[in-house]
DNA sequence: CTTCCTGCAAATCGTTTGCATCAGT
DNA sequence: ACTGATGCAAACGATTTGCAGGAAG
């Protein structure tokens, strides 16, 4: 639900950026839409010869580094599981709840920054990150797979 | 100041462990100890070579996983520097910033955690990242390098 | 019709492994 | 002495690049 608007921002996000809008861009665009957890690039791959036979490997790097590059794509490295993408929220600032076990990932609105009064240094604050790690609900339930 | 100390503490820490403490061990606590920001592999066989001419690439690897491991020192993965690693404070918890030019990592005791009430889902919390990123002082007036 | 995109194959980078030798206990 | 640690070289996986043909504007 609410798949194909999010497909067409994507889609018109990159033809403002002066890129083509191809078959396989449609398809990328389209699977991010509507998967909101993490992908692995072999993930991607994968679901991308389901719909799109044919696909290489490298294409699939060369659109996935394009797309984290026009912020249509946030990127995360997981310890365990190596580099993955997620469609961003382009609308508003949130942090993230994050299953170690299947990766399912919840938003929250809580920003510690907000409350934040004293650093020691004198950096000038760019940037922040906040996480929380934690097994979800169905994980719990189900034993250790 | 102090880093004898924790050169004693980490070396204690793997003979208790069962492993043996050997010259290029005690150079590589000695390195971590009188070095508080993260290194990467590569920064770290460099140092290595300085104190401890002919090491080799690949034991440096196994003692970085190794120390890992035993929570000595710690793992990161930057965005752009891939993998790095600091010693690890085994004495309290606490957040960084952290420099994005220099990488220089300054502490602090301020938590989100113990200030967040309600979270969506019903995850079982066992881990959180809260890191702040900016630009140290010496970094803001030196222009860029 | 021009330029960008794609697939292929090969190169590259960071990291890991097998093995014979060497050093710590 | 025994066993684990090291250096070497080679394997490995993930990601990137150069190039020729094909498709989007």
């Amino acid at each position: 639900m609410g798949e194909s608007g999010t497909v067409h921002e994507m889609l018109t996000m990159m033809a403002n950026n002066g890129w083509r809008i191809t078959d396989q861009r449609k398809t990328l665009a389209h699977i991010f839409a509507s998967h909101d957890g993490y992908l692995s690039p072999k993930d991607v791959y994968d679901q991308m010869c389901v719909h799109y036979p044919g696909v290489s490997f490298d294409t699939v790097y060369r659109n996935l580094r394009m797309l984290s590059e026009m912020g249509i794509l946030e990127q995360f490295y997981f310890m365990e599981g190596g580099l993955k993408f997620k469609a961003n929220c382009l609308s508003h600032h949130h942090h993230h709840l994050i299953c170690i076990q299947c990766e399912k990932t919840l938003t929250f609105e809580y920003c510690p920054m907000d409350k934040l009064s004293e650093l020691p240094g004198d950096y000038k604050i760019v940037n922040h990150r906040f996480e929380i790690y934690g097994i979800c609900g169905s994980c719990q339930a189900g034993a250790t797979t």
